[in-house]
DNA sequence: TGTCATTCAATGACACGTCATATATGTTGT
DNA sequence: ACAACATATATGACGTGTCATTGAATGACA
């Protein structure tokens, strides 16, 4: 801890932690009161119900998330038991799984997306 | 996922949790690697290598961070049981405990914190 | 075609965080 | 001094994430 410029970084650094945790903190504890799901679930949803092609949207997925391929797996898998989401087999691959959203799953989506946004509003810092 | 303003904000939101996660994951394995510590690890000595004054530190220290108090104590614990602080309790309020590096905790920091600043340069938006 | 390597997803063991509590101490009001 | 309440930390049960591995399907190529 010498430098003035490293006091900086690691401030900047903290305060990145901060609006991240009490966000995703308030993000989840709205989305589990009022619809049951956690903040990972519903970003999965997002995501899909964001996709707007045809492919083998698995793999793809973890693209555009810091998941693991492991987590993805899991929470999908919860989103599966909980009819919000059906798995099916690829035909041209049939290692790889299309995901999609069950009617319920869809809207469900659509009303915590609203919360989603109303939350990331609040809690972002603005610009 | 309607007006083009929602859209920025959840792409600021993402942005958000990716370099978080990315920094974080950096962290987490080089001070895992190098040091044996995992980053809470090292944000708790971080913290208390800051510390200056003489107050009865474990629950302030709270304030400085977004971790819960549960798992405060139980990284301290794992701290304690590795050497590298020791908690001793308050005069004046026995519900309190105080705080401070081991010489070997101390050590440690020091080299550890020259690793956390490197990483968090290489991984933080610049500005 | 048969082997060997690669890729996608699922799973088990494990670590860590959270919530709800427990325990000990302190404080307040009568 | 005694309840009743408040505060500081610890702990147990539990959920979810990570890593390493597995199983299945594909690809590459002799």
């Amino acid at each position: 801890m010498a430098t003035p410029q490293d006091r900086q970084l690691v401030e900047h650094w903290r305060s990145i932690q901060t609006t991240y945790f009490h966000t995703a903190g308030a993000l989840e504890r709205a989305l589990e009161a009022k619809f049951g799901i956690g903040l990972t679930e519903f970003e999965i949803l997002d995501l899909v119900a964001d996709s707007t092609d045809a492919a083998c949207r698995m793999k793809q997925l973890g693209e555009r998330t810091p998941m693991t391929q492991s987590a993805m797996s899991k929470v999908v898998d919860r989103l599966d038991k909980a009819g919000l989401i059906s798995r099916q087999s690829c035909e041209d691959d049939r290692r790889s799984l299309f995901l999609e959203l069950t009617d319920a799953g869809r809207a469900l989506h659509r009303q915590a997306a609203i919360e989603h946004r109303a939350l990331l509003r609040e809690n972002l810092p603005k610009e």
